[in-house]
DNA sequence: TGTACATCAGTGAACGCGCGTTCACTGATGTAC
DNA sequence: TGTACATCAGTGAACGCGCGTTCACTGATGTAC
């Protein structure tokens, strides 16, 4: 009995090492071609397989995407986290500055966000699932403005910051007729306006509540 | 060989006159879809005609999308305008709650318009009209601000502030598990408060120059 | 140790659908003589 | 006024492609007796 559970359980580590190796090759695909135009017969190629194979592992693409991009975007957090907590003096416009860097270089996975909240009509529990990912990015700002104003609740402000961020990246990532240099380098002048603009903000509030 | 001229004057009118039928009808598709479900024979279903026929007045689909979008966005353009000119006291937050409030109820060019920003691979034409549109109403911006600091050049700001305006439509215009009306009032009372943190910004920027 | 059977990974080929676009044709209207 | 011809709108049907997904099958490995 001991023994059928530990093979079992082999086994079924086993099942999760190749679930693994499909969703590797559609992270490397995402970051190689716009997202829009992944498809599974790519992955397949990449991961060595026959496409139906993945439907041995995933019910079907917008599951395997999905896991894809938690898989990667969960780096993206801990990249944020690092970021946050490396600008300990209030320095927010350098963590806005690099948090557009890195999502300037790294762009899939904020591109297949943008893919998720725009549209796709995703199951319950996909959506469950990217909403506690978006949920805890936004914890990771609220650390960031938190650590300026203590015992007020920041929530908004994070809302705020993250759809500012947001909002900068699409608007002006196609800047027509600039070199990548250029449009990163108008990004990070944008971000660090608005995040100047948070600072003001943050300390206008604590003013208020010194009153 | 006047007469003639009449003659084709007249006939090149009738063509642009069943051009904009179509144009008519893939906005009104457009209204009432989503946009990425939207197809040729949805539009020529709605025009009455044969998706056939659509190919005698358009080259391709993306030159009829561009064209029902550009459209439908000037209209966009002379209300944002009129929230513009109608808060000319400074009121930049119940401008931004406006914007939010029209482009939430309207959302079907909100959606056209991040589509083309984020996904669309278009030709050099479409670009161009585009982007001469998106600088058409960011210069409406230029307006909101330059009021309250002339002899500035208000173009960062106006940057900043659509970048935050299309970041919060985007952000949280699928917000999970609450009703439409619940989002929009969220969506407003947080462009309210950047809106803030934009006039603030404009004084203090007056201030520095009066130094 | 051998045999019959179950389980599962993996696959090439095909299915099926959506959809942009084109083809070959009809019918109406204008034009030249 | 009639006739031959050109032009153009409009169309039903089909083409062609991409792509998610399924099918029917093979082959390997484990299990029961």
């Amino acid at each position: 009995m001991d023994k059928k559970n530990t093979f079992n359980e082999l086994r079924q580590r086993e099942r999760e090492a190749r679930k693994d190796v499909i969703v590797d090759a559609a992270e490397r695909v995402f970051a190689s071609k716009p997202f829009n135009r992944v498809n599974m017969r790519d992955i397949a190629r990449e991961a060595g397989i026959s496409p139906a194979s993945i439907y041995r592992y995933f019910p079907d693409q917008q599951t395997l995407f999905v896991e894809a991009f938690l898989r990667g975007a969960k780096e993206m957090t801990s990249i944020v986290g690092d970021i946050i907590d490396r600008n300990g003096e209030l320095c927010i416009e350098s963590a806005a500055e690099q948090l557009i860097d890195y999502l300037t270089v790294n762009d899939q996975y904020f591109r297949m966000m943008t893919h998720f909240m725009l549209d796709a009509s995703l199951s319950d529990e996909s959506l469950e699932r990217l909403n506690q990912y978006a949920r805890s990015i936004i914890d990771q700002f609220d650390n960031l403005f938190r650590r300026e104003m203590p015992d007020s609740n920041p929530r908004l402000l994070s809302h705020a910051f993250f759809a500012a961020i947001n909002g900068i990246l699409i608007t002006f990532r196609d800047y027509p007729g600039r070199s990548r240099e250029e449009v990163s380098c108008h990004m990070k002048l944008i971000g660090r306006m608005i995040a100047e603009m948070f600072k003001r903000e943050i300390t206008s509030q604590e003013q208020k509540k010194s009153l």
